[in-house]
DNA sequence: TCTGGGGTCCTAGGACCC
DNA sequence: TCTGGGGTCCTAGGACCC
């Protein structure tokens, strides 16, 4: 039997995280910042009618957030993720299986006869226990149900659900702008919509011979133009993702719920900088502190990794072209590590490789690859490592830094007077994951 | 002055093998 | 001098997601 699928979305999610813990803030035009304070990556509905687009740098927002009063926040992970963890405890208890799409988004699988109902349930409860409100679609594919989610939210009426399991889907989908498409981004939308007759020597001969000529690119503008989509055509200028789009826009889901959390095949750890540094000691200090993190993101996991890239650049809005550069350098590790000092010892060698003097750096980071299984990794014949007492060391090491907050033990390589770190003039408190920061209540 | 930080998947093309 | 048809693996680049 075919499968209903719900996705349920939190709105605006970290400015919804934000206003929990500001309530006075709930009617307000509100937005949340990358890091270093770049761009918006969250609005609230009033800073959306303002014009405040996604992803809009900060400096260029400024004027309308002054003049409109509009609330700023700091990107604020921490409380975030935990309040992500905590809207997807809630739901996980009212439905047979749930993907963890991403920190605002679950998918789930839903009981088709009381579907619409146990939607309404689950998005009450989650605004009850955890003040964040969600919108919910559901449908015969994820694709769809992404399209019902979409037009929950722009739609007050629909009271944050909308079903589009019935035969009358078509109707939303005419209206449906093929760029909102889920697995649709900038560039295939603008090619879809297009309408260009291509240079296809084959087609030139055929309309030599009188025949009308098949288009190129087919000005697909909606998602029920999509839904109609030639296959062979779709497959050719959109490869199988696009293919699989068109299936699940007919109802054949060919995309299923992803249960299980696939080990990461790559894990990067780069910020760039509060300010532009120049020499080789601070750029050491920022992949001190990154080396230290990717230890920490693998130990978590349980993952070791061989091969580590380190990459530095300058920034990329610079106009002259002698003041721009950036460069990666990579090796192969002896054996699969998830031990800091050994994965910091070999990223300074590959900085020193990279690193030329005169220009001024924005950004540093380091990628790790080939990851395995700490448990199922391959050891070196030739390299004897006492890996009891190295566990041990970041065992330690790690247990101290969730309890007192990252960073609390640390490489000395870190140094002390960082002027690269980040910019974060407007953070709020991590009112859910530390204790002298909880909020106080005044009853 | 000021522009994020993670990830995934797919394809084409080259190198190499038999 | 001429000349084949398969396969695998790897990498780079381009698309996408939040």
């Amino acid at each position: 039997m075919a499968e209903t699928f719900g996705i349920i979305d939190a709105n605006n999610f970290y400015v919804s995280c934000e206003r929990v813990f500001q309530p006075a803030l709930e009617t307000k035009p509100v937005v949340v910042l990358s890091n270093n304070d770049g761009n918006i990556i969250a609005r609230s509905n009033e800073a959306k009618s303002l014009g405040i687009t996604m992803g809009m740098p900060f400096f260029k927002a400024e004027p309308i957030i002054e003049k409109n009063d509009v609330t700023t926040f700091s990107s604020n992970y921490a409380l975030y993720g935990d309040m992500s963890r905590r809207v997807m405890d809630t739901i996980d208890q009212f439905v047979p299986a749930l993907e963890h799409y991403s920190i605002d988004e679950a998918f789930v699988h839903l009981d088709r006869k009381t579907s619409e109902q146990d939607a309404h349930k689950i998005r009450n409860t989650v605004k009850k226990w955890t003040g964040i409100p969600v919108s919910i679609g559901i449908a015969p594919t994820k694709v769809l149900a992404k399209i019902a989610n979409s037009i929950a939210k722009k739609n007050p009426k629909a009271g944050g659900v909308i079903d589009l399991s019935g035969a009358d889907a078509d109707k939303y989908l005419k209206d449906f702008d093929v760029a909102d498409i889920w697995g649709i981004g900038r560039r295939y939308a603008q090619f879809l919509k297009s309408e260009e007759k291509g240079n296809n020597p084959q087609l030139d001969l055929w309309e030599a011979s009188g025949f009308e000529r098949m288009r190129e690119k087919l000005k697909i503008e909606t998602a029920l133009d999509l839904k109609n989509c030639d296959d062979k055509w779709l497959r050719k200028h959109l490869t199988v993702k696009g293919q699989r789009i068109a299936w699940e826009l007919r109802g054949i889901s060919c995309l299923p719920l992803e249960l299980f959390e696939k080990p990461k095949k790559g894990l990067c750890c780069s910020r760039s900088f509060g300010q532009g540094i120049k020499t080789i000691e601070d750029l050491r200090q920022a992949v001190a502190m990154h080396a230290a993190r990717a230890g920490e993101k693998l130990r978590r996991q349980n993952l070791a990794a061989t091969h580590l890239t380190v990459f530095i650049s300058t920034s990329s809005f610079r106009l002259n072209p002698d003041e721009i550069y950036s460069a990666s350098a990579s090796r192969q590790m002896l054996i699969p590590t998830s031990y800091s000092p050994a994965i910091l010892e070999n990223a300074y060698s590959l900085l020193e490789r990279i690193y030329k003097p005169g220009f001024e750096y924005r950004k540093a980071g380091i990628f790790l690859s080939d990851i395995t299984f700490d448990n199922a990794k391959q050891q070196s014949f030739f390299l004897k490592v006492d890996e009891k007492k190295q566990t041990g060391l970041m065992q330690a090491v790690d247990k101290i830094n969730g309890r007192f907050g990252r960073h609390t033990v640390r490489p000395l390589a870190m140094g002390f007077d960082h002027k690269w770190k980040m910019k974060q003039e407007k953070l709020s408190s991590r009112y859910t994951t530390r204790l002298n920061e909880i909020p106080n209540v005044r009853a």
